[in-house]
DNA sequence: GCAAAAGTGTACCAAATGTTACAAACCGGA
DNA sequence: TCCGGTTTGTAACATTTGGTACACTTTTGC
């Protein structure tokens, strides 16, 4: 973050690298090629399909400039891309082979920085959402949600999703959550208006946590 | 890996350091301790624990020696130990900087691949455990091990784990596993002798996966 | 201000899994 | 060989969740 024109220039002297352009819907790589370079969306959008076991294609995310595409896959034991990555439009690519990565890695440390806290964050992040599927019942997924969104002062919270959207979160269907969540309130344990949730006992909602 | 004594005394010149000492059952970090140096285990074995809500602590993982501490937690956006880390015997940890740490991986090609490695190596793991607990039922837990296990060619593989050590892996209730796998054998898509298991119709395995 | 769309609360039944219990098959050592 | 512990197969019942449908409320766009 925050490198200018000039610093750049100065870390790209000396490095080979290629810039590729793909048009809309072409696509740019195959799930099972081999990831042997770093791939940075220079302008545009790109988007991850994974082909379902079905054939039909579903999206799992878009990545957007100036991100990298499939950073965790550039290292690591798995070499090899898990997506289809195609162009949501035209977009440019800036690419970069591991070995000439590794010196600009080298050359520059707020790169290094900046590449080791983005796939670390990543793992972090693979880390808290296994954690939060290990939750078994929805109620307990409800539960550990709010109370991570009040944090110890609040008592009142406004959900950021809608209930479907929260629904897909959690991996369970829509009514199933309005259900638990209702019993929730009959319990006494918070209270609803839409959106806006007032937390009445954070003792026993810490309390459905344990299993 | 593969760094002889030598090469370690020329990578280690002019860093900073400090070798750390606990004895048995000496907490070595608590959890929300902010996390700034890299802890590698040099001898011995530590354990990290996380608590219960309950208040009760449960065994996450054993780190042995020469294995680093927390390596996702170093980078990232979340500085904090997730867990608390205690000595399971007399153990040495070697401790460096996170600057001084950054100034080796510029410095050694060798450990600067480790690391990004390891990393990545992690999240991908990860990812391939939160894919897996994306299957729904049970009975495409089991069909997703099987052809994983099996690959391309074998037809006949033999489980690595018990049942109730697979049942734990799924997280499912051994019983509800023993009965989905038995569902399996009477509609002829598997044969089972204990831990032997034949698979007799692919095709229809990868079926189960569609959902 | 109205109509359409989206979001929410609730009910019903079916399907999947958990819980508990017990019997049968295996395995190791005396 | 026999015995005890472990692993596996199975059953009956309770609980949780999914699937679907529908009424109601809120928001959005015209």
């Amino acid at each position: 973050m925050g490198l200018n024109a000039v610093q750049l220039e100065k870390i790209m002297d000396g490095i080979h690298f290629q810039v590729r352009r793909f048009d809309k819907n072409e696509q740019v790589v195959y799930a099972g090629d081999s990831c042997t370079e770093l791939m940075l969306v220079l302008s545009g959008s790109v988007k991850g399909e994974m082909a379902d076991y079905t054939g039909k294609t579903i999206k799992i995310e878009d990545i957007e400039a100036p991100r990298p595409l499939a950073a965790a896959f550039l290292f690591g034991k798995n070499n090899r891309f898990p997506v289809n990555v195609i162009a949501n439009e035209a977009v440019s690519l800036l690419c970069i082979s591991r070995p000439e990565f590794l010196k600009i890695l080298q050359k520059d440390q707020r790169i290094l920085t900046n590449y080791l806290n983005s796939i670390s964050s990543r793992a972090q992040f693979l880390s808290s959402r296994i954690k939060f599927l290990s939750f078994k019942t929805i109620r307990q997924k409800i539960a550990h949600y709010l109370l991570e969104l009040a944090g110890d002062r609040l008592a009142v919270v406004e959900l950021p999703l809608s209930q479907a959207q929260l629904a897909e979160f959690f991996g369970v269907t829509r009514p199933a959550l309005a259900r638990a969540m209702g019993e929730l309130v009959a319990e006494g344990l918070v209270q609803t208006q839409r959106r806006t949730i007032r937390i009445l006992d954070k003792q026993k909602m810490n309390d459905l946590l344990k299993g």
